[in-house]
DNA sequence: CAGCATCCGGGCAGATACTG
DNA sequence: CAGTATCTGCCCGGATGCTG
């Protein structure tokens, strides 16, 4: 491929990739969305549980901007005490094979980045 | 798929998805990559050119972790002026048909995300 | 040309306390 | 239970200036 064609990379907003990471390239989306991917359905403290190291605060952030993406579903049963539901929407599922490329190739060479990192590390 | 295999993504450090997206999740890792991707082989400041709006800081950074991860390969020319060249590893190569996909969904669902976000804001 | 060193501001994210 | 509100600290990342 020509450099000629590169350019689609360099308007930020209406770069897709970019606009998709913005989003998803946070620190916790990525998981919360693999999370129900596997689970189906979850209720809000199931996720806080599951994640374990995630704020209650930074887990509604997530979750309000995967549901303003259309990624996730939540679903409100108005009861005492409440109770959320949070499941993926069909965009959302249509990501998640992406997703799971990315874990499959993580999975496949995290051992050997490991390595890489330490040998950058005491080279320095 | 039941709750009980849940338990993988729990671990940060040993977490593969994690791992991976503490890397390329940042704000340029994925397009430098892409960028090499396509162009095979490029100089510092072509690729501060092609991005554009990356500062020079950033970019080294950006660089300099991607090359520690085994992604990228770094050539020196020991000449006046000093020439470094950058592109793809076989892992990085590796990775790139990943973020390929990742990129062929963002393209089909960003109108639809940007409407969804819309929505979601006159909403509030 | 390809960086490194330093300074600095804004926003992300954690901790804590409170509520329907 | 599933959040909100607020305060605060810290780190990311931009701008600038300097080097081999």
């Amino acid at each position: 491929m020509s450099k000629n064609n590169l350019e689609k990379y360099l308007d930020a907003d209406n770069c897709p990739v970019r606009n998709v990471l913005d989003r998803i390239g946070d620190k916790w989306s990525v998981l919360v969305i693999l999370l129900l991917g596997d689970a189906d359905t979850l209720r809000f403290n199931e996720i806080h549980k599951y994640i374990g190291t995630i704020s209650q605060k930074m887990l509604t952030v997530t979750l309000k901007k995967l549901e303003a993406d259309d990624l996730i579903h939540r679903e409100i049963y108005p009861q005492i005490p409440p109770k959320v539901e949070y499941n993926l929407t069909e965009r959302g599922k249509s990501l998640l094979p992406n997703l799971k490329n990315l874990v499959s190739w993580a999975n496949e060479h995290m051992v050997e980045i490991k390595s890489a990192r330490a040998t950058a590390l005491t080279s320095s």
